[in-house]
DNA sequence: CTAATAGTGTCTATTAGACAGTATGTT
DNA sequence: AACATACTGTCTAATAGACACTATTAG
C-alpha cells in the first residue's frame, strides 16, 4: 500500500536514496623473521572526503542511486569506479534511515558489503583512497575500533545494548568518534558484525581468497577475522570438504612446504 | 561519499521512498475430533487494495516514510495502523529497489517483518485486511506458495535460483502470480525463506506465542514453519533452558493434561 | 642441530537422532 | 478398554575439542 499524499508531497520530493559500500579484504602484515608466516589483517576501504560536509574526514565509497538504475546497478556503479573490478562479491547490508544522518538534506542509504581479493586489483588506488587494518577490542558492551593504515590510525568507540533478546539483536550507538564521517562508524561497524556472523557459517570467507591458498593462510584469516585461535585438526576436518587438494605446493620459509588448496563450492555451516 | 549531481537532480527528487511490512503470526485450525489438538498454521496479514494501480489485489500493508520520521518510525507507524499494537517485534528485511515496481512513479521500499500473536489483537482488523494461512511446496527450483483464508485461495508460484555459492543466496523470480500487487509476492517468499532460517538458530518464535504454552503447541508451531516432523525428546532438550515450567496446566481432550510454560530468555541457537 | 610451520591420529566430551517406553486424561 | 497426547530413558551416531605426535624445509 503505497499511497501519495498529497500533503506531504513537497517534503517527499526532497528525499535521496545513496548506497555506501563496505569493501573487505586481507592484507597481509610484515613476517618478524624470515621463518614466520606474514601476519593477516582484516581490511576494509575508505575514502578521505574532498568537500563539505565532512571534508577531511574518512568516509565508505558511496555514491547516490539513480532514477534509472537499480540500488544493485548504482553499488555496481560504485564497486567498478572504486576497484576497476566487475563480478566482485556483494550482499545487501541494511538500510540505514536516521533523519539527521547527511547534514544537507534528507538522505536514506542502502549499505553493501562487497568482498574483494585485494591482489586482484590492477589500477592503484585514487589518491583518496587507502586499504584500513581493523581491530577491534571489546570489553563489556564497549567496543573499540581502530582501523589503520601506513600513515594514520583512526579510532572510534561503540556502544553496543542489546535490542532484542529473543533474535540477539544489537543496536549501537557511537559515543567517541573523530575521523569517520557522516553515520559511516555505525555503518562500519553493523558489517564488521556481520561479517562475524557469516565467516561462521557460510563460505564468504572465500570471496576474499586468491584461487589458490594453502590451509594455514585460511585459516590464519578465519583466526583473524573471528578473533580467535582455532585447533589445527579441527578446522582442517571442518574446511575440508569445501577445498579440494591442488597438485601445487608452495615453499614460504625454514619448515615444511605447503599443498595449496581451492575453493570447491558447498554450502554447508562451518561452526556454529 | 554522497554528492548531489546537479545534472541528474531533478530525476532523483521524483524517487519515494515506502515501507511494506511482512505481518506474520500463527492461527489456530480446526480438530479433526474432540480429542486431537488443534492444528497450527503460520500466517500472514495481507491487505485489499481498493485503488489502482492494483485495485482489488492482495498487497502488504505499508506506506510512504515521511520526510520527518525514520523508516523505523514509519514502519511502527504503519504496524500501529494495522494492528493497534505497540511495541511489537520488527526487524528490517531487505530493502527492494527494482525500477519499475511501482507503475506510479520511483518508489523504492524497505521491508519489514513483524511478528505477533494474533490473539492479543483487541479490534477487529480493517474491511480490507485478512489473515491468510501460509502453505509451501517445492519441487525442484520451483516453490508454490499458497495463501488460503476463509472465503479465497492465492496462489502463486516461484522460480528460485542460487545467486551466490559461498553463502547460498538464491534469487525469486515470480512466474506466476494473479492476486497479489506489486512486487509483494516476492517480498513475501523473501520474508517467508527468512522466517525459516531465523526459527533455526534464534528465539524469534516467541514473538508469535502467549505469554503461557504448553511444549506440545511450540512444537507444532516450530513443525509447521520448518515444514518438517521434529522428534519429541530432542526438541525437548534443545527447548529445555529456553522456556521455563510453570505451575499451570491445561486440559485439552482426552489425554494428559499438559504442562504450560513461559519462555525465559537465552539467545543461544536452536537446529542448526 | 633448531626453529617454524605442515599435517595427522586418536581419545574424550558433547550433542543430535532414533525409538521404546511410561503417564494420564476423555470417551 | 481405546485413543490421543504428554513426557522420559537410553542407546547410538555424528561431531567438536584437546593434545600429542610425525613431516619437512631453511639456516
Amino acid at each position: 500500500m503505497e499511497e501519495q499524499k498529497n500533503t506531504t508531497k513537497t517534503r517527499m520530493d526532497n528525499m535521496k536514496l545513496s548506497t555506501d559500500i563496505l569493501i573487505f579484504s586481507v592484507s597481509k602484515g610484515e613476517a618478524k623473521t624470515c621463518r614466520n608466516l606474514s601476519s593477516k589483517y582484516f581490511s576494509i576501504l575508505l575514502i578521505k572526503r574532498t568537500k563539505e560536509p565532512y571534508k577531511e574526514k574518512w568516509c565508505l565509497p558511496g555514491g547516490f542511486v539513480r532514477i534509472d538504475e537499480t540500488i544493485d546497478m548504482a553499488a555496481d556503479r560504485v564497486l567498478e569506479k572504486e576497484t576497476n573490478l566487475h563480478n566482485i562479491y556483494k550482499e545487501q547490508l541494511y538500510t540505514f534511515g536516521e533523519i539527521d544522518r547527511d547534514p544537507r538534506t534528507r538522505v536514506i542509504s542502502t549499505a553493501y558489503m562487497a568482498l574483494i581479493d585485494k591482489e586482484k586489483l590492477t589500477e592503484k588506488l585514487s589518491d583518496e583512497a587507502s586499504w584500513f587494518n581493523i581491530h577491534l577490542q571489546e570489553n563489556n558492551n564497549k567496543i573499540n575500533v581502530t582501523l589503520e593504515n601506513e600513515e594514520e590510525t583512526i579510532n572510534f568507540e561503540i556502544e553496543r545494548t542489546l535490542k532484542e533478546k529473543t533474535t540477539n539483536k544489537y543496536e549501537y550507538k557511537i559515543i567517541q568518534n573523530e575521523k569517520i564521517g557522516f553515520d559511516h562508524a555505525k555503518i562500519i561497524i553493523t558489517g564488521i558484525e556481520r561479517m562475524k556472523n557469516k565467516v561462521k557459517d557460510t563460505d564468504i570467507i572465500f570471496n576474499m581468497m586468491p584461487e589458490y591458498f594453502t590451509l594455514g593462510e585460511l585459516q590464519q584469516i578465519y583466526e583473524v577475522i573471528l578473533d580467535r585461535k582455532l585447533l589445527d585438526p579441527a578446522f582442517r576436518r571442518i574446511i575440508a570438504d569445501k577445498v579440494e587438494r591442488t597438485d601445487k605446493t608452495i615453499k614460504t620459509g625454514g619448515h615444511r612446504p605447503s599443498v595449496m588448496y581451492r575453493y570447491k563450492n558447498k554450502g554447508e555451516e562451518l561452526w556454529k
